[in-house]
DNA sequence: TGCTGGATTATC
DNA sequence: ATAATCCAGCAA
């Protein structure tokens, strides 16, 4: 069952640990590409120094400023693109970086292990920036009820952002084989 | 208009 | 430990 707007524009780090379990789905012209998410980051409000959002609305953060419930997708070191599903309520930037799904009809658990390889695996790229998760090409529904404990780390990545880079905005399922940098 | 460096990954 | 490989953001 495909998870309703509202769902999104809860407080972000709720919203990014509620979402570890629950199954991202993609649809494309040829192909549908589903996964359970395993790993997520949070990244909130104008003051953390980690979010991109911290300059201010850009033309490239600008969806982190709409309302929550669309995709915020960006291209990182010249070659890889990160999903991110943008939180709370329209012009306050936040987001949750999708990190890892367990994909289930695949033998290598670790295809989508990592933000990057998510989103090469799905075929994401920023043709897929800005889209309504309520709509029917890019969505999250219920996935299965999984009672595996959520780790809280440091998010990765983000050492330049001082006090900022300490939190611990990182969240995974504990007995995951499918989380990145392992 | 030019320069800098990054919410990563694979390989050396 | 480091190359690969673009482009947003900022300085000028």
């Amino acid at each position: 069952m495909k998870i309703r707007k509202e769902y999104y524009q809860q407080p972000t780090l709720d919203v990014a640990k509620d979402l570890l379990g629950k199954r991202l789905v993609f649809n494309s012209d040829n192909h549908v590409k589903r996964g359970i998410i395993v790993e997520t980051e949070a990244y909130i409000g104008p003051d953390d120094k980690a979010s991109h959002a911290s300059r201010g609305k850009t033309n490239r953060t600008a969806p982190m400023f709409e309302a929550g419930g669309i995709s915020y997708v960006y291209l990182i070191y010249g070659m890889h693109y990160c999903l991110n599903i943008v939180t709370e309520a329209a012009g306050y930037p936040a987001a949750v970086l999708i990190r890892a799904v367990k994909v289930e009809d695949e033998s290598d658990p670790r295809v989508a292990s990592g933000p990057g390889k998510l989103c090469r695996y799905f075929g994401i790229t920023k043709e897929h920036n800005q889209l309504d998760l309520t709509g029917d090409i890019l969505y999250i529904e219920e996935g299965n009820r999984q009672r595996s404990p959520i780790v809280e780390r440091p998010r990765i990545g983000v050492d330049y952002a001082g006090e900022w880079a300490l939190k611990p905005w990182r969240f995974y399922l504990a007995d995951s084989p499918a989380v990145s940098r392992k």
